[in-house]
DNA sequence: TCAGACATGTAAGTCGTTACATGATTCA
DNA sequence: TGAATCATGTAACGACTTACATGTCTGA
């Protein structure tokens, strides 16, 4: 079975974590988990339904007066016991496809020039996104001093307060995005230098 | 249009390198991609016929006596052009979906221990890489200093001597990986540090 | 002679995004 | 009043992997 359902376990996982909306989960992802996760509606819904049909999730339509209709997910016994599953089988590593890496690689068959110019259209990405995290990392800095958790995570860390395991572990999947854009942005300057020298050995015989 | 076509021109930039079969791009990107690209055999012939179909590469079947029939395939000039449109095009940074940080994430509401674990595993992938990775820099290395190509590389980076630029951005997209590889190992030794710890808030004052 | 590399392909299924489609509620 | 946010979905497309299917040639 090449069955990976990743979307199930990530769903799944986030109702165990709250029951919630369709809605309130793509939310959740964008603040909580992009450095890591995506979803789209496209997956969410359907996903949802058929999370349902498999007995690992509940749908319960809410429609108070005055308050919009709005559809709650929940976790089943039964979806926690998948998930619990899924925690003891190992996770592989993400493959990845790289198209900068391609186009960096098939630079060496035209120009230096392009090498270079490719490089440090990456880096500004990469920079860009560095800024981003940066960002979000002093905003939790200061839930700490402030004892108090940031307005814009506040939704869907909702009781987290900053000494809880749960706050730590956030913050440690943000270092982990931070920690792998510092490494890449170093290679880039690297990268950058050596194209630029016309040094070809050298680098070679450092580590 | 939300066209990607990354298999596309992933093998139309191979086919610009020099004119191969099926099989050979599979063993080039298995060999020289492997740190950065994929592609399974599901893609690579369906994209080849497509490719043929409008006029980007040309399919020539070899049949010489004593030698098994195989098709070559070679990238036209109109090929080049959109190879060439291709790397005019800013590149998407690879959005990432990472199972495990997802999973870590997950057991802050669970337990330590299995976060703990988590890491531990994630680490062990990640050196096991690393191994890889490392064997291979030592290789080339060595092809340096012996001024000749190693034999696991020469068929596909056959016109490659160690002070041509092929084999420099060979190199550094190697190293690419191996800054990543190791900066996420430093990462997951001091998480899992900071777990063992029980330490929550003094990382967060340092960066 | 037989394993391993060479060689080419298809079918089924999963996965995932984007664009489309629709409409309610809230708040400035 | 009108923009933003809340809210739920579908359709079309494209991407990608795995498993299946088949066979040849080379060299130990």
């Amino acid at each position: 079975m090449p069955t990976k359902k990743k979307t199930w376990f990530a769903i799944l996982g986030l109702l165990a974590w709250q029951p919630m909306t369709g809605y309130q989960l793509k939310k959740f992802v964008e603040i909580a988990l992009s450095y890591f996760w995506s979803e789209s509606y496209g997956q969410l819904y359907p996903t949802l339904g058929r999370l349902v049909d498999e007995g690992l999730a509940t749908r319960r339509p809410q429609a108070q007066p005055g308050r919009r209709a709005r559809t709650v997910f929940a976790i089943t016994a039964l979806g926690r016991r998948e998930l619990a599953k899924w925690f003891t089988e190992p996770s592989e590593l993400p493959r990845i496809r790289n198209e900068f890496q391609l186009k960096f690689f098939l630079t060496s068959r035209r120009s230096r020039a392009e090498g270079i110019r490719l490089l440090e259209e990456y880096r500004a990405q990469l920079a860009e996104r560095q800024d981003l995290y940066l960002h979000s990392e002093r905003v939790l800095q200061q839930a700490v001093v402030d004892r108090a958790f940031p307005e814009e995570i506040a939704s869907v860390l909702d009781e987290a307060p900053p000494d809880s395991d749960e706050f730590l572990v956030f913050y440690l999947t943000l270092r982990h995005g931070l920690s792998t854009l510092n490494a890449r942005i170093a290679w880039c300057d690297e990268a950058i230098a050596i194209l630029r020298d016309g040094r070809p050995l050298a680098p070679l015989t450092k580590t």
